[in-house]
DNA sequence: TAGTGGTCTAGACCACTTC
DNA sequence: AAGTGGTCTAGACCACTAA
């Protein structure tokens, strides 16, 4: 048999899917199910914990517990890269990307800041750097109006990006044309792309960095960048909250007995 | 401060990942715990269902709590669809993969059922079929060894894969070639692809199925298949351990200004 | 200060496995 | 029968919010 906080979980769950419960709408309180003989306020509490775990409800002291609003997954195809996007105008490529998906700019969404660090073993490897080399880390917190969405670290190799707006200390905002229109400007035309996407638990950190509820998963994204002749000049790591986000790629099925065409 | 159970979970996560409890190794019973004084029985018991979720561990009744063995991810890239897998050889595309990622190939790893049902409203919305159409759907439970890794339901149009080995309704492993294989006999090439991915908490016969870990989420990748005129001639539906799996495709930056060779 | 969710406890009892 | 994890309870106490 399903546990109890487990059947009255679900009630919940299909009351909130089926609109019973709004968005914003606030759940009964703990001790009221309590007292209404729905079990005891720790069988409760697990309850409306499985529920936040899966996105359904916001918990807060001193508040309650709120239907959460449903945004629909935000869509991420490879056309947010479009060179058209960064390379003639002076947008920043998510930016656009925001735009092109109908959604209004605003300023402030996303927090920057630039150091120069040991390269960590998995940026070594992707630049083909040797061990304890050095790269630039430019981390940057993407918000959606206030709600943070997720984080993205980019690495670039010291000589890729010395002197250029990329390295500017100066905080807030990235600098016009982001990190690709900096590395044409600089004579590194981006060419084609590599991403690595997986689901993992979030550490405690991200969890509140992200905003996440307790049992709310992550997935990360490794994008390796190349010009056309291979050369490396970009590897980001991305966390995102698995709930928000969905991924589409568009290939062609490749065929090895049959390689024209294809540059890999 | 963080809460105890979580404090004693993170003690037990740093020795697992430094190896000093070894995969298979047990790990204390929650009594003995609770008389060490780590605390209550059930926030020692909150401390282990923390791993569990994380897929450290593994626990069962009369058993314990045992380290888990940790499989590294499984990546899956395009190459896995490579038609030269399945063209020339008899070889299923999967099979083929699993070979080429250097495991053996057993039997029996994937069980098969076909049934010709009403498409749900996102195959028809795929397919480009009206509300109530019929389609074939093949369900596969794919297994690694014993441990059940994704489940896997393509959907065909009737008209295209009537009177195939693909609607033969004999159980047990795929006929020879696998879908893509016999798609091809019936004079439908496969050429490009679309694959969505997302994560989310499965449900609990998704979870009993894949044997999951309470607390463990999945991913949903739906692939749509085209031929060379666009034609949609499967649309699949998977369900992956979110643990298990990693994702990787390699694309070309895209232009919008600039669109000669690019398909789409 | 009052009201909300969150953690913790001690112990009862249940479900499953092994002997 | 004995030993393991899993669920549930009643109540104490804590942390945060709002008035």
């Amino acid at each position: 048999m399903a546990p109890k906080w487990r059947e009255l979980a679900d009630r919940f769950a299909e009351q909130i899917r089926s609109g019973e419960y709004e968005p914003g709408a606030q759940l009964p309180q703990i001790r009221d199910l309590v007292k209404a003989g729905e079990g005891s306020k720790d069988t409760v509490h697990k309850a409306y914990k499985a529920l936040e775990a899966q996105g359904l409800v916001t918990s807060s002291r001193g508040h309650g517990t709120v239907v959460r609003q449903q945004t629909p997954l935000k869509r991420l195809g490879i056309a947010r890269y479009d060179k058209a996007k960064w390379r003639d105008g002076d947008e920043v490529a998510f930016i656009a990307d925001r735009v092109a998906s109908g959604r209004p700019y605003r300023r402030n969404e996303q927090t920057q800041n630039v150091s120069r660090v040991v390269a960590p073993p998995l940026v070594a490897e992707a630049h083909g750097l040797p061990e304890g080399a050095e790269v630039y880390a430019r981390a940057r917190l993407v918000k959606e109006g206030t709600q943070p969405t997720h984080t993205l670290t980019s690495y670039y190799r010291p000589e890729h990006v010395e002197g250029t707006r990329i390295v500017d200390p100066s905080p807030g905002p990235a600098g016009r044309g982001g990190g690709f229109r900096v590395l044409y400007d600089a004579g590194y035309e981006i060419d084609h792309m590599k991403e690595e996407i997986f689901a993992r638990v979030p550490s405690e950190e991200e969890a509140q960095l992200l905003q996440l509820s307790p049992g709310e998963w992550v997935v990360e994204l490794h994008r390796t960048t190349y010009t056309a002749d291979g050369t490396v000049v970009e590897f980001a790591i991305g966390v995102h909250a698995a709930t928000r986000f969905a991924w589409a790629y568009d290939f062609k099925v490749p065929d090895s007995a049959n390689t024209e065409g294809e540059s890999k």
